[in-house]
RNA sequence: GGGUCAUUAGCUCAGUUGGUUUAGAGCGCUGCCUUGACAGGGCAGAGGUCACUGGUUCGAGUCCAGUAUGACCCA
């Protein structure tokens, strides 16, 4: 007994199996004539560090391939990570500025080095701490949004969208990251409400004294002003018509023009129009021929066609204007105003509309299969509500922005030629297109490849493709493709899920995933997102060191339904440490007894053995349906309680011998049996401990491990069996409470009797076994009179008697048995009532009246005992 | 402004097509228990007019309508 400690050290055993497995070979995955089952990552940023959004999403991933295992299919999940090219490109340029290097100073290439040192130095850190958390990757399989075969694979996603008529480049307002120097897509927009200065400017109308006032929120844009605009309707200002205003500071006047647009509510009903610098300003801009003063710069600060405050960055330029505008006069009025405002995702820097040249890709031409596909659910959503915001987001879908104004990602194939453009995986095949069409004297050196990269989705988009060598071989993908299952947020369904629905259509022709599991997002216990910022994260290799992985996998687990948010406390990690303890403790209890082959199994051990057997069938047929809604925190609780209440507390007991003595063959060969199931059905959600105790209840073969062992499948299930130990086990616990309530011993050894009746329950030798030895009871007997010391008590409708001589408090026992006869008449009656309704007897199933005819005699008769024990008790 | 979802025990959540003895779990709480696998433990217990108001039905936590509160998404 000495050398198995009494707790359970995870720090100790886990490393160890996880090199042993991955030693074995059993997570690598090769196509095989069995039925494949893959998954691949979503994969993190590859500079990113593991928090606990990962280590939910990974941890059901692990899980669902680790089941698959089981099940004996070919499990395959593929690791990976990401560019992710504006986080990546400001970390950088960050890092480069504190050595004193602008990246302006760097050529394209210079720049592209420093980044890949970055990218080696900290890529795959990630993937390392998934290891810890007992991933079982295909780690042979890892890939990298800009590893070779990827980027091909992006280049020619590129060039084939282009050759289709799907991808065009155009002008259009855009999203404009001034810190990161980038377009962002809309999805890559923060939208918050934040508080800031409504100003009410006045502008002098043209030739007159009259002044018109305009509000608005951005004064440091005046400057681009090309025209202030009023409702037709505004009776205000309909004798402005043909009329000019004055803007202040420039001096320049612009025209009054009517447009529908204007809300004639809000502020003082005229707007000021900037076409520049806001999306609808842009439109009216276009309905009314105006000019476009674009008086930023990409960095945010003002330029030369502003004429002031040239080279202040916009936030300054407003402070200055504003000071300005008091000066002059021109400003009536400043309030504080609550609007919102976007920021970018990346750099958190205040997104400015512009009107730049971009790329994008025509996604109503790739919507609709993508569309479909979800709405009949030929792709399954966990939980099916997400359906509703995908169809939302599907039909008023919009072009995607696929250029970025940076360095780091993979270039675009657009060469161009003057104004003309050639797009071509290459710039030889770019040359031939553009000397069939220019002419043979056109060389390499004529051709200017577009500067910009392509948005880092625009590489994920093809992961479940590229994954598997699609683009360039189809072995795999014919084995792997369609993936299985995609265990993701929902806060990327738009990002991500429905962009990879799309290429999986637009090149596979099918689905690129058949279900997709979309996890909530880990909140804190104040129900704050987890972020950096908050700092409410916690340590997730810390978390391991402290709970063990189990403990944390179960912690992650326990109270995560698919799609609902997790609120995370450590708390929870606590108790699946403890569960590991448990078990560990369950394994040295097994592993004390000693066995003498000479004795037979009691007939009460045979009982308890077909119950616990009946019981793993009934949690076995249970977590399969779990398992196939994907409601993996029910499978936990499920296996928790088994393993805890059935097979601990009870069956355990059940069969333990008494201290010191040995333990037959038959039920010790039969408890193991049912411990290696256990670590089976445990194994996906908790491998490590399952591990070791596998190993330590009795030796093993070489290769005869629970990682690759078989899930074992439900039969039937004997639930006449399982309700009577449920009768049993009522029983047991109400003469343990009428020993408390005595103020008796619990294991001193009492006479229990019970009232003779049409049905005794306690008459089987079995039963009587178990009975006396969990609730230390010396002898059982059916008699119609029971003793007069000690007292009564009933269970599932049998009057009991625990005879022992020690006064009762007859106050206390009146009061209780008070109380429990008040709940009884309140039940009956119910039944009655429900059955004195002829229209319940008339039109109710014929089961469900009976049902209720049982619950009144059976209410009847607790009535009939509790109203003759009070009797008894108060002398009558 | 448009949409989606939620509201059940102190907390976090289950409750599958309306009917399984006047609602279940985990945590927390209360009382008792330490030579015996486990105090990271054992035994027992308390705790809920299922947000509110109507409606449908023989029957509603479950279906319908409205109200309130909250969360999230999109504009």
């Amino acid at each position: 007994m000495q050398e198995i400690a009494s707790r359970y050290n995870p720090a100790e055993v886990e490393d160890k199996w996880y090199q042993y497995w991955e030693s074995k070979g059993y997570f690598h995955s090769e196509p095989d004539d069995r039925e494949a089952y893959s998954i691949v990552i979503p994969p993190p940023n590859v500079t990113g560090v593991l928090h606990m959004g990962h280590m939910l999403n990974n941890t059901v991933q692990d899980i669902l391939i680790r089941k698959a295992r089981l099940d004996g299919k070919n499990a395959c999940w593929v690791p990976g990570t990401d560019h992710a090219s504006i986080a990546t490109e400001a970390k950088v340029v960050r890092s480069l500025r504190e050595q004193g290097i602008k990246k302006s100073d760097l050529t394209r290439d210079q720049f592209l080095e420093h980044a890949w040192a970055w990218t080696d130095k900290y890529g795959g850190i990630i993937l390392k701490q998934l290891r810890k958390l007992g991933a079982s990757c295909d780690w042979e399989r890892t890939a990298f949004t800009m590893d070779e075969e990827r980027s091909e694979a992006v280049i020619q996603a590129f060039v084939d969208l282009y050759n289709r008529g799907k991808l065009y480049r155009d002008y259009r307002m855009v999203n404009w990251d001034p810190e990161g120097k980038t377009v962002l897509s809309n999805e890559e927009v923060l939208y918050s409400d934040e508080t800031t200065k409504l100003c009410q400017v006045q502008y002098r109308v043209e030739g007159t004294d009259e002044y018109l006032v305009i509000a608005t929120t951005r004064p440091e844009t005046i400057m681009g002003d090309t025209a202030v605009a009023v409702h037709p309707d505004d009776e205000r200002y309909c004798h402005l018509k043909g009329k000019k205003v004055i803007v202040p500071i420039v001096n320049r006047a612009v025209p009054i023009i009517f447009d529908d647009y204007v809300d004639m509510e809000f502020g003082t009903g005229a707007l000021k129009i900037t076409p520049a610098h806001d999306p609808n300003d842009y439109e009216i801009g276009k309905r009314h021929d105006l000019e476009t003063i674009d008086v930023l710069n990409d960095d945010g600060t003002l330029n030369e066609l502003a004429t002031v405050y040239i080279g202040e960055d916009r936030v300054i330029a407003r402070k200055k204007i504003i000071k300005d505008l008091v000066e002059s006069g021109d400003i009536v009025k400043v309030e504080d105003y609550t609007h919102s405002v976007g920021r970018s995702e990346r750099t958190n820097a205040v997104v400015e509309p512009k009107l730049s040249l971009q790329w994008y890709v025509d996604m109503k031409s790739l919507a609709e299969p993508a569309l479909q596909a979800v709405m009949t659910d030929d792709i399954q959503f966990f939980p099916e509500r997400q359906k509703n915001t995908y169809r939302h987001w599907m039909e008023n879908i919009r072009d995607w922005c696929i250029s970025r104004q940076l360095w780091w990602g993979h270039r675009i194939p657009a060469y161009f030629v003057g104004d003309e453009v050639f797009v071509a995986t290459t710039a030889e095949e770019a040359l031939t297109l553009a000397q069939a069409k220019l002419g043979a004297d056109i060389t390499l050196d004529d051709l200017r490849q577009d500067e910009d990269v392509l948005d880092t989705w625009f590489s994920s988009w093809l992961w479940p493709i590229t994954c598997f060598h699609g683009f360039k071989s189809r072995e795999e993908l014919d084995y792997y493709y369609p993936t299985s299952i995609l265990v993701t947020g929902w806060d990327i369904i738009f990002l991500w899920v429905a962009r990879m629905i799309m290429a999986g259509y637009e090149w596979e022709q099918d689905m690129p995933f058949k279900e997709v599991y979309f996890t909530g997002m880990v909140r804190d216990k104040q129900r704050r997102k987890m972020s950096k910022s908050l700092g409410n994260s916690p340590d997730a290799l810390e978390l391991i060191k402290t709970f063990g992985a189990d403990g944390v996998r179960f912690g992650v687990l326990s109270s995560s339904p698919a799609g609902g948010d997790l609120l995370f406390d450590d708390k929870l990690c606590e108790q699946g440490r403890n569960f590991c303890n448990k078990m560990w403790n369950a394994l040295r209890l097994l592993k004390g007894w000693e066995v003498d082959a000479s004795i037979e199994a009691p007939e009460g051990n045979q009982l308890a053995i077909e119950w616990i057997n009946a019981k793993l069938n009934e949690v076995i047929t249970s977590i399969d349906e779990d398992y196939k809604n994907y409601k993996l925190s029910d499978v936990t609780m499920k296996l928790y309680s088994f393993v805890w209440n059935d097979f601990c507390s009870w069956y355990l007991e059940m069969i333990k011998p008494a201290y010191g003595a040995p333990i037959d063959q038959e039920t010790l060969d039969a408890t193991i049996a049912v411990y290696e199931q256990i670590c089976i059905l445990l194994h996906p959600l908790m491998p490590f401990v399952t591990e070791e105790i596998w190993h330590n209840l009795k030796e093993r073969a070489a290769g005869d491990d629970v990682m690759v062992a078989k899930h074992p499948a439900a039969s039937a299930i004997d639930s006449e069996l399982i309700d009577s130990i449920e009768v049993l086990k009522r029983l047991v616990s109400k003469i343990r409470d009428t020993r408390i309530s005595n103020q008796l011993k619990p294991k001193e050894e009492l006479n229990l009797y019970a009232e003779q009746s049409d049905s005794n329950f306690i008459t089987g030798d079995r039963i009587q076994y178990l009975l006396t030895k969990m609730a230390f009871i010396s002898d059982v007997s059916v008699t119609a009179e029971l003793p007069d010391n000690g007292t009564s008590f009933m269970s599932d409708n049998e009057k009991y008697f625990l005879q022992f001589d020690i006064e009762i408090d007859v106050e206390a026992e009146t009061e209780r048995l008070k109380s429990e006869l008040d709940y009884a008449l309140g039940f009956v009656k119910s039944v009655e009532k429900k059955l004195s309704n002829e229209r319940f007897v008339n039109n109710a199933p014929e089961a469900v009246v009976n049902n209720e005819r049982k619950k009144l005699t059976d209410g009847q008769e607790r009535v009939r005992i509790l109203e003759e024990s009070l009797a008894k008790l108060t002398g009558g």
